[in-house]
DNA sequence: GATGAATGAGGCTTCATTCAT
DNA sequence: CATGAATGAAGCCTCATTCAT
């Protein structure tokens, strides 16, 4: 994983792989068919478990906007700042080229996550959490933050450094109003 | 250009770059010094005019709110929806890779891009369009759903296709306040 | 041997004589040295049980003619048709890249049965069986056709099936006469 | 060519064909899409310019034993004594995982020599040089010894020399007939 | 004895780059 | 300037062989 997350797929060889495994080349193929197989199956095996991480029941005990706020603190730092971020990058680098990828992405996190998103912003304007009722239409708007300071890191970060808590913090702002207290 | 936006750096092969522009394949060496270069300065020339055209002095004649609109729907019409978009998306995938192209996007874009947008949010604070005057720290939010949409399209339009324009709508009454009329 | 007859030497691969062996890959090597070792014990074994039965001594009770014919029959039932005779085309495709099967051929089947046939056109011609003396110099020409009959059948056969019997009892008729009665 | 008859398909390596042809390996793949490719075309060359030499109208002025007697000996000196006689033998060995080859040689040449053979068996009946008119039946029992010399040459060589010449000399009396004078 | 996971040399194939025309 | 045939380094993949269990 690490080796495409740093190279892409197609500049990524598999001696390297090897080399970085402790395995011998061959011993790859008693795992994977090839080399799209492989690439295929360990972006899969990365996002397994953050999915089931982020299909456990997200408890509301407090307002919408403390969950929510949770969920943006959480993936700054299990995401934003790790190696997960460029798993990130990498699927939109090589999503085109790997419908398949694409798919399961789409299938397993993109759709989940919106759909819960999406019924929390319900529930945020049910409770009077938020005004504009429009948005519960358009979840993306609230996670787009967040990954613009995903690709940030990776492309931008030493060019002017991103404090992606607090943006995030300024965009839940802008969707729940300002809050007295930070 | 084609080429590489389809397929990736690595994955391109320059026999099909010279296909493509109708020239042998010798030809391309007469004009670039090898792949890489080609690439960086392919990319260059792609931006520059849609720099060009970005540093156009923005007149402001009306509020801020429709200055910003008016840009978003540029930038749906002229790079969302066109091979444009995948440019960018071209960038995110190989910028890792190569630094130049980073620093040269960050240089004549992105902080570029970024310095104007937040000089249009003082103004906005000032004549108070916009309440959030932290809002002003943060541009990238402001342009995060149209990134969202850039690489959506790409990736999850044949999953679920998505209204740009509506989206940019939405996240413009976020920041401005929700209006009487559209 | 199933496995070396369908593809040859080069093409087969353990894996698959192991599996069809029922037996692990390892394990073939408890029984032979190298692939080549195995091919060549491999081809002798096979070869063994056939040069037995051939050099039971043929009993002459009437014409040589009838013994050669039921030679023919024998050779068109237990070789052509089946799979030893595919063996023989393994043995001409393989020869010259392994003389010690070529050696190990020539002394125990070829010439000992070019030996037999020619022992037995001495006897036909001092019976008066056989007119042409010449014939006993070259017993190759006895055995021609079945060897082609060989060959037309893992190659042709598909495009023109041969009649092997007949095409045996006309060369028969060619060497001994043509008979009044079939 | 000749590594192929040398080693036969599998075990020929890309390496010593681009050698032995004063070019460079990726140069072959100028000319041929794969191996398996190169092999068929390669055989399809080799056999063509054959086959010409073959359907040349075969004036017959004399007897057909002297047509069939000329033909066996350029057969010996043009094919069994030269490397063409391994072309024979290749596609003998390689023609099962090959039928596109085995289909090439079968339509060209097989079924085009034995329609020739045939025509010349029926005059020679027709004339009274052949009492065996059942031999019109079975052409391939005339090339029989023709293909075994063949094999022979290649195979068993070293162990006994084969005066090709002189066999097919004794088969040809078999068939037509012993002559009073050689 | 038997296993089969692991190895790594070696082969086929691609493709960026060169250069004689 | 332009060409495109030729090159050969480099990468993917296979498979005979080994060896710890």
């Amino acid at each position: 994983m690490e080796e495409f997350i740093a190279r892409g797929f197609a500049a990524t060889r598999l001696d390297d792989v090897a080399k970085r495994a402790g395995v011998a080349k061959g011993t790859i193929y008693l795992h994977f068919k090839d080399k799209e197989s492989m690439f295929e199956e360990l972006i899969r095996t990365a996002i397994v478990p953050f999915v089931n991480r982020m299909t456990a029941p997200p408890m509301i005990t407090g307002s919408v906007r403390d969950v929510v706020e949770a969920m943006a603190r959480m993936f700054i730092h299990e995401v934003a700042t790790t190696r997960r971020g460029d798993l990130v990058r990498l699927i939109v680098a090589e999503g085109p080229r790997f419908p398949a990828i694409a798919d399961f992405y789409y299938r397993e996190v993109v759709s989940r996550g919106l759909a819960a998103l999406r019924a929390l912003l319900e529930l945020a304007v049910a409770r009077g959490e938020i005004r504009q009722s429009k948005l519960m239409q358009f979840p993306q708007i609230v996670i787009a933050p967040a990954m613009i300071a995903v690709i940030w890191k990776s492309l931008f970060e030493r060019h002017a450094p991103l404090d992606a808590e607090a943006m995030l913090h300024t965009h839940l702002d802008l969707i729940f109003g300002e809050r007295n207290a930070t």
